[in-house]
DNA sequence: GTACATCCTCTAGTGACTAGAGGAGCAAGC
DNA sequence: GCTTGCTCCTCTAGTCACTAGAGGATGTAC
């Protein structure tokens, strides 16, 4: 087992700002960490797992209640499959609609550099296409 | 030409919430309107294309400033295509970072639901998955 | 033992909304 | 003309997920 390592370093490995380690400590997406005879924050090889997790978690655009879920069903692997699977399955409705949102984009911002290589703005297509496409949901989550 | 809508149509149509649509107007994502004697804010047909356009990037993650970025482009389509050209990379870039990401997420959630299909939760991966994707960027933005 | 970085807690500010107060405009019915 | 009730107006304040800063304690290097 490797050592614990302070709050700055945890910040630096990462990539989590140390006000936001702190943030997710209040929020209680982190546990209380050890603290060292000084008082600060010591934080051990699965905390900063979990930090990793849940800084990809974000930039992926999940909110905090749903990384909570995701770390729930992590913390209580003895939880009965269903409660997970409504949980799971949740996340993967939602990662799959992003995904096809994020595709129908790159797709649209490609043809934008391709179209772009030899003119002027013009013929760039990028509200129009976005505009069209904002149709397939008429609603957002609750 | 189509006759312009009152401001709530316009959010019914645009999908995007009428305290929100005056919000755009605020911090200039939406020209000041037309308005009626009565001092109401009347929306043309381009107005809801940029309203429908700005919803559907917002929902795609993009920051305003990314979104005023494009909308200048589309504004000023004189411009030279190099300017373009580096807002769309950018912007290409990060949607295929995240499309990575979710894809990588996508596999392990489907993986949990399978698993969990007869038995516990005790072996899903799902933050031994983005614990070591995290790893791919060191820096966000700005 | 004194610099100086790193840490502590606490409060306040940011971006992108979102909700609510308090009031004006307007269409329909009496 | 007058009321009912909806939509609209402006303005301020609240939310989420941070982010920055004040003011002070701790830890390490010379």
């Amino acid at each position: 087992m490797k050592e614990a390592l302070p709050i700055g370093q945890a910040a630096t490995q990462s990539g989590v700002k140390v006000p936001t380690i702190r943030y997710y400590e209040q929020i209680g997406l982190l546990p209380l960490p050890l603290r060292s005879e000084g008082n600060r924050r010591l934080y051990s090889e699965s905390e900063m797992r979990r930090l990793a997790f849940i800084r990809h978690a974000r930039e992926l655009g999940f909110e905090v209640d749903a990384i909570r879920a995701l770390l729930d069903l992590q913390d209580n692997p003895q939880r009965s499959c269903a409660e997970a699977d409504v949980i799971a399955r949740a996340r993967l409705a939602d990662v799959e609609h992003r995904i096809a949102s994020l595709t129908a984009l790159r797709k649209e911002l490609r043809r934008m550099i391709t179209a772009c290589a030899g003119g002027s703005v013009s013929d760039c297509m990028v509200i129009e296409t976005l505009a069209e496409n904002s149709q397939l949901r008429s609603a957002k989550k609750g």
